[in-house]
RNA sequence: GGAGAGGUGGGUGAGUGGCUGAAACCAACGGUUUGCUAAACCGUCCUACUGUGUAAAACGGUAGCCCGGGUUCGAAUCCCGGCCUCUCCGCCA
């Protein structure tokens, strides 16, 4: 949610911010609503106040058996009054809420300013020993070699749920589920994560909290009937397990790992960029999940991206690290680093993993705070996540990758003990 | 799905419609006492919004006893609707 405060005392500063992330100015809105509010707010409490003294007075004639007829009456009038107000209290209210939660954060003053993916920066990139950008005569992309391996099947999936749906066969079942538990146990092992199988079902509340309510409300699955959606990612529940709680700071920061089935419904993005694994409406994800103390936020986010590379480089695979420009940021992030992988078929890099700070934006959209020691007070954390990593893409560049002149797939060393099996074909 | 019980502050747990932010106890924190620890005693001990105001503070008002409505001059307390938890029964992987 976006900070009221932030608005009132430098709305200014906010107007760039929005203007920077391609966002429409609504700060006159907001202030024009916000001193409705607080002249609402100040009139009506003056008669309640003035009402529960009168009440007071009422129980106490009452008790002395005088009359307090006069008193009755003339409560009877401000107690009219003080519905009405409320009641056009709750209309601003709710006017309010709704352009705040509609406003998504702003970049951080470390994020370059840019209209578009064009304008995001390479912040490094790692190759593998011996990697050459040059396409192999005999390489094909990852659809066909799912088909001719019978690994992959992405046809008779379409019979089962149309398309978007994976299905995997066979070695390729048992690859995919190799590579979730090797990069659970890699962040378990060597990055200090605690262990969260979360539900894949979350309902309104917590989809409001990370904030996919209610902007991205069309790109999710929704069960109506029991008011519950399918989560876009880990990130939804994970988050959401310490909604409307105070953390302690001694714990902090707290970092979860877990894993899930993702659904995307990608709601009119069918096109070139949709064949095979590019485009899926249901993904597996391994997500991290980080509650910082505000001061640090930023020096764990440039962690959380290392815990995803080092994934990466312990499979072998080309990567390179963007940082987003404010305006391909997504609603929540102030700071998003995406990790985009190498796939030889499309030439291209494909994005397997992002990497935000949310500051406290999701934090107060989901009533997350901690107690600072220094103050005793009560401050929003700040949440950060990160994939580590989603296993489609990443499937994509690691068959391609390993591809060899011979069609078969040469499985990456660290995945042998959970694979059981060392090539593919 | 059926029947019943219940939802009060960090916890346990009181609370005849009026002076209840809410007893008491526990926990926590500060202090006194004290060779040390403990005990005892005293004190502090919710949050949000809002106003005056400050370097920080401080002080005042309003709201909050699961959520939302209603009755009433006045609701934790009465009424209606919903949600959730627990127990038993049924169904089922």
């Amino acid at each position: 949610m976006f900070d009221i405060k932030l608005v009132r005392d430098n709305p200014d500063f906010v107007r760039q911010g929005l203007a920077n992330k391609n966002e429409r100015d609504r700060v006159d809105e907001i202030l024009q609503l916000d001193e409705n509010r607080r002249k609402l707010i100040l009139e009506t409490d003056e008669l309640k106040a003035r009402r529960n003294q009168a009440s007071m007075q009422v129980g106490v004639l009452k008790k002395n058996g005088e009359d307090a007829s006069a008193i009755i009456a003339e409560m009877k009038r401000v107690s009219d009054e003080i519905t009405e107000n409320d009641s056009k209290l709750r209309v601003i209210e709710e006017d309010l809420e709704t352009i705040l939660l509609s406003i998504p954060n702003l970049a951080h003053e470390s994020v370059p300013v840019g209209k578009s993916a064009d304008d995001n920066v390479e912040v490094r990139r790692w190759l593998p020993e011996g990697f050459s950008f040059e396409k192999p005569e005999y390489q094909i992309d990852h659809v066909q070699l799912g088909k001719k391996l019978d690994i992959l099947d992405f046809e008779r999936a379409t019979k089962l749920s149309g398309s978007g749906f994976p299905l995997y066969k066979g070695k390729g079942a048992t690859l995919e589920r190799s590579l979730i538990n090797f990069m659970l146990d890699f962040h378990l092992q060597h990055h200090g994560y605690s262990e969260i199988f979360p539900p894949f079902l979350v309902n309104k509340e917590s989809m409001r909290g990370t904030g996919q309510l209610p902007k991205m409300q069309d790109d999710m699955y929704w069960a109506e009937r029991d008011g519950l959606y399918l989560v876009p990612t880990a990130e939804v529940p994970i988050t959401n397990i310490h909604r409307d709680e105070v953390l302690n700071e001694a714990q902090l920061p707290i970092k979860y790992v877990g894993y899930s089935a993702c659904f995307r419904r990608e709601a009119g993005s069918y096109g070139k960029e949709s064949k095979g694994f590019l485009r899926v409406h249901q993904f597996n994800k391994v997500e991290m999940v980080k509650f910082a103390k505000p001061e640090n936020s930023f020096e764990e986010l440039e962690g959380l991206v290392r815990d995803a590379e080092d994934i990466l480089q312990a499979l072998n695979i080309p990567y390179r690290i963007l940082m987003l420009c404010s305006g391909d940021l997504s609603f929540s992030a102030a700071k998003c680093y995406d990790i985009e992988t190498w796939s030889p078929a499309e030439g291209r890099w494909l994005e397997a993993s992002s990497c935000s700070n949310f500051e406290a934006f999701q934090a107060r959209r989901a009533n997350i705070r901690y107690r600072k020691e220094e103050t005793k007070k009560l401050e929003f954390i700040h949440t950060l996540n990160g994939s580590g990593l989603a296993t489609s893409r990443l499937m994509v560049s690691m068959l391609e990758n390993n591809m060899t002149p011979e069609g078969k797939i040469v499985v990456p060393k660290a995945l042998h003990k959970y694979t059981g099996f060392e090539v593919i074909g």
